[in-house]
DNA sequence: TTGTAAGCGTTATCAA
DNA sequence: TTGATAACGCTTACAA
């Protein structure tokens, strides 16, 4: 909108100089005398001038925004993710635009870089169609696209991720240390990149300490919702012979198995420990609070935003080069206890 | 970005028409022939034609896009909601751009405006400053600004909120048929809207029910957080008397109450009913499930994207004028139970 | 160090 | 119903 804004013009009269100073004086401070400058910029706070991006991006031929695509809005795991990528361009002159991979055709999203909407993409969704993604290829250049989060196998775009393999296996670890032996693992969704580093690791821990990895104690989420884990629990509770701890995938998973558990009368965690993926901010307040594996989602979210600007200023610095991984930690609470 | 894309020009030499006719025909059909028309769509999918944003909106004087204010995008409360207001704008052209007010200066805030960034906003921040409000008013026109969920005092911005007040005479309502007489409140912060409301509520429910108001079991929560649950639950412990109820201004307060409840022995809803308001996933699977007020969070960002669009368009329906107030209802859990 | 002037890719006005 | 053409407000060669 901004209807009839002072423009470049008009600051170019009242500082007594060009047009093209004042653009100078802007945005190559450098380029321009000390004293002119001053002229400039009082010029422009006495007119109120404020740049039209519209202008601005034309002539620059950008778009000056980055699009953000979440697989899911409405699901809050992905909120600190954002707002980690919102607090690193909020300083930036680049707006931030969000799209939701869900609910949207896959030509409108490409749509959204070829109409010159964004200069560059932050992808949380590692299920993005490999289709999508080459066409978003034709229209950035590849390392202006980032993955934060879950990223897509087989191909090179620069990535930001917990160290979901690490997480696993500090579970099993912990579990173990605690005496049990019996183990046994609710995996995500099937397709998910996450699901599988965790059940990666988790095997690979399992294998580390000589545990059999019983298959009836194996079972597999349809997603990382609550639901999916009340869904286990009815399976759980029907077993012969029941695992003694349990690793979730995500917290939510835990929190529904637990939910569901408790429903039917199997106490956590005097008859089954559990450990969970994430730490929500509920999971330290749960019934009782939920061990599990911390994974800094801000963060995440700060190193995604902060290796596209690097990429976009050209700066090609080592750190923001293919995958950064990003610690996670235990945090012990009281889901889980020692095996009697 | 869009590194050399055609142009309308190719689109025009391809179609053998000129570029006034190629923009007419794309975006007024109504003013073009059915022959040229034809012509001009072939044209435009053998060049892969797609439209600059940036030099549209340049012309148009316009942002192409629409602004969301949150209070806080690393609260999973607002998740719904934009998710809400996504699904509306997906399918139109204009973008959707995010800001937190939290972590950003107000000039910086108004300055998206300024810069035409954006044509319009929805605020999702109660707690906006005036001043910003001042300076959004002079950049857009008044009604390009709708408030969601919360909303400023003393000013007639479009609105779309909960019935908070309805809710909460729900919730004294639900606990007052179970028999509890002694019914206390946990607020929100105080300068919250919200906060305001719901207690209105309350207190009419109570003075409707003719139950005395006991100022020791009116608390504040500092905020709508876990946190603000728990500590009231510290001072409610250690009271000489307790309420047999509470009624939460929010469902994290409930929950941080309730676990910190039982933490301290005090078992839910055997010695203490409790009722939320929000209905918040978890809620349904905490232990106990919690007996809350529902809000249709994304109903409130589809209502306020929808009336946005209206008064765009220039459309001033009559619905989207003034407040909407969102319809909410009491959803009977575990945490309420009759009192014995 | 500064100014001139030519676009960036659209749309809207005016004529035809 | 269509076409020329002048903006929209900015940046950037190129000159001075």
């Amino acid at each position: 909108m901004s209807r009839k804004g002072p423009k470049i013009q008009d600051v170019a009269v009242a500082a007594g100089v060009s047009t093209a100073t004042v653009s100078r004086a802007l945005s190559n401070p450098d380029l321009v005398s000390e004293k002119t400058k001053q002229a400039v910029l009082k010029a422009v706070s006495e007119t109120g001038y404020r740049i039209n991006r519209a202008a601005q991006n034309l002539r620059k031929r950008q778009a000056g925004a980055i699009l953000v695509l979440l697989p899911d809005l409405g699901n809050p795991f992905f909120s600190h993710i954002l707002s980690g990528i919102e607090s690193v361009f909020a300083t930036s002159d680049l707006s931030i635009l969000i799209a939701d991979t869900g609910g949207m055709k896959h030509d409108q999203l490409s749509g959204y870089l070829r109409d010159a909407r964004a200069d560059a993409v932050i992808i949380l969704d590692g299920a993005i169609p490999r289709a999508v993604l080459n066409n978003l290829s034709e229209v950035v250049p590849d390392n202006h696209i980032v993955f934060a989060c879950e990223w897509k196998n087989e191909t090179d775009f620069p990535s930001v991720r917990s160290d979901n393999q690490g997480g696993a296996i500090q579970a099993v670890k912990h579990l173990y240390d605690l005496g049990h032996r019996k183990i046994g693992h609710i995996a995500g969704p099937r397709t998910n990149v996450l699901t599988k580093e965790r059940l990666d690791g988790f095997k690979e821990a399992m294998a580390g300490f000589n545990l059999e990895l019983d298959p009836r104690w194996m079972l597999e989420g349809g997603d990382f919702s609550l639901e999916a884990g009340a869904q286990a629990a009815k399976h759980i509770v029907e077993m012969e012979e029941r695992p003694t701890a349990i690793f979730c995938a995500s917290d939510l998973i835990a929190l529904g198995l637990m939910s569901e558990l408790h429903k039917r009368g199997i106490n956590v965690p005097a008859d089954m420990s559990i450990v969970g993926f994430d730490d929500l901010e509920i999971s330290g307040r749960f019934i009782p609070s939920l061990t599990t594996v911390r994974q800094n989602r801000t963060q995440l979210g700060v190193l995604a935003a902060t290796t596209l600007i690097g990429h976009l200023s050209g700066r090609h610095s080592a750190v923001s080069e293919g995958i950064q991984l990003v610690d996670v930690l235990l945090i012990d609470r009281e889901s889980t206890a020692r095996l009697n």
